[in-house]
DNA sequence: TACTTTTTCTGATACAGATCAAATTTCAAA
DNA sequence: TTTGAAATTTGATCTGTATCAGAAAAAGTA
């Protein structure tokens, strides 16, 4: 091993380095070297840990950085001039939000904790000095935000061909589809947010909401005690959304970019 | 003059070069010198006129570059499992379309031309490797994605709030701004679209949209004549739709990147 | 010019989902 | 454990917009 190698091991030998993620391969470049992780890590990387509720950035404050969910659970939301709430996206680990920034320089939205959570904060100017010297480490944030634009103009398709039942369903599932990328259970899990985020989320009543999910539950389709949710037949919700693609609906959805594994790694150590 | 500027000033003297376009600087990035904007063209840039009703790019075929529109306009569809359409956006000139492509490496829709249309086309790998070498030409092409994001979210919400005449009247200012964006006059214009496109974009009934036209001819609001439309009461109409920022509404909204006009030709030239 | 075909408009009706109202459950704080 | 506020469920009613149906106008086409 040569000598700059053996640098970057001992910057990233820390419990919180990206070496030592649980996440794996979800979030950063899928081919980067260990050098190229490592720089990015020390250069740009920050790890913070959020109360519930606690604002990770605000709707118009500047735009520095963009994030990523380590643990916890994240939701934005965007206030207009009349003073409407949107709910805008649930994060949950592995998937990253705030790239709306860029533009204008200022954040489009508020980003809240849903529950107690860490993530990693990634330095925007630094990450794209970098990525002026590592060509793949510029393919990745351009496909991010593509990934982030094709996810949003998903749900915009969603929102307007479909069903409330159609919503509530898509909803599920998705949730269900991003807690099996993380190899987690995929037919039992909690709920981080309340009726009233989810109905705005999807564009409905919250009544609408907490009807459909009762209609559901007497069909035996789910069961649904609280914020705790358990999927019985998910053939039968699979085909009460037929049409678009429901594999990855909603705007939080985030995998990796490259699907190809961390092996570097491997070649290195 | 040295002389590597004047090979550039040669190569950009054609009628159909960046340098003679009278979009000025609506698309590329603003601040770049005359050599770059040069490069650009030369290794990038290919300039292609489409009849009316011709396809630009299919929806699931590799993804090469992305598109302007130097005249004329443009709609994208896309076409879901069930075989729904839905259009995406209208794109008019200056208008950049086609981003969605680069994460699946196949465009995510289909782009039509909706009268006879030149289309910039600019190869994304080139731009990609010119992007390398030019900072300010990767910050154009991340500011370019993040606010095409910003544009589809908008539209999201859009579509999550309003009332199908907020709808309407929504997108008719918009259409008006982005007529004023290039000079031309605002409150006077020619829809290049179908009632039907116009509903489905907006996730109405061509129905509903007829409707609501003729409603706001009756209270002399707008003047419609097939698919000539004259605003005879702005004010009117922008009070009907308080709430979003509707100064830039649609998905296929595009201004300038970074607001600063294009003052390296005058210095140079 | 007449003759399709397509697009747009208008009216009548139906219904999904919003809204209003109130009961019930959950949960945190005293 | 009590108490109060917030979240959730359930029921009754209302309404905006889709849908169905057909007429009128516009745009192609021969």
């Amino acid at each position: 091993m040569n000598q700059q190698a053996s640098y970057w091991i001992g910057a990233l030998n820390t419990p919180r380095s990206c070496l030592n993620c649980q996440l794996g391969h979800l979030c950063l470049p899928g081919q980067s070297t260990f050098e190229q992780l490592a720089r990015i890590e020390v250069a740009a990387r920050q790890q913070i840990t959020y109360n519930s509720k606690a604002t990770i950035f605000s709707q118009w404050s500047p735009f520095t950085s963009f994030f990523i969910v380590k643990s916890g659970s994240v939701k934005t939301v965007h206030v207009n001039r009349r003073g409407d709430e949107k709910v805008l996206g649930f994060y949950l680990p592995s998937e990253m939000f705030g790239l709306e920034g860029v533009v204008n320089g200022t954040y489009g939205c508020t980003a809240t904790a849903m529950e107690r959570s860490t993530i990693c904060r990634l330095n925007f100017e630094k990450l794209q000095e970098l990525s002026c010297r590592l060509p793949s480490m510029q393919q990745w944030l351009l496909k991010s935000f593509s990934r982030e634009l094709n996810n949003v103009e998903r749900m915009t398709r969603w929102l307007s061909y479909s069903t409330a039942e159609e919503r509530v369903v898509g909803f599920l599932l998705d949730i269900s589809n991003r807690h099996r990328k993380r190899h987690l259970i995929e037919n039992q899990f909690r709920l981080g947010m309340a009726r009233t985020d989810i109905a705005n989320y999807l564009g409905l009543a919250l009544e609408t909401v907490s009807r459909i999910l009762t209609r559901l539950q007497k069909e035996n389709a789910i069961r649904i005690c609280g914020r705790h949710v358990e999927l019985l037949d998910i053939e039968l919700l699979r085909n009460r959304v037929s049409g678009e693609n429901l594999q990855q609906m909603a705007a939080g959805t985030f995998d990796s970019a490259s699907g190809q594994p961390h092996q570097s790694f491997v070649q290195i150590g």
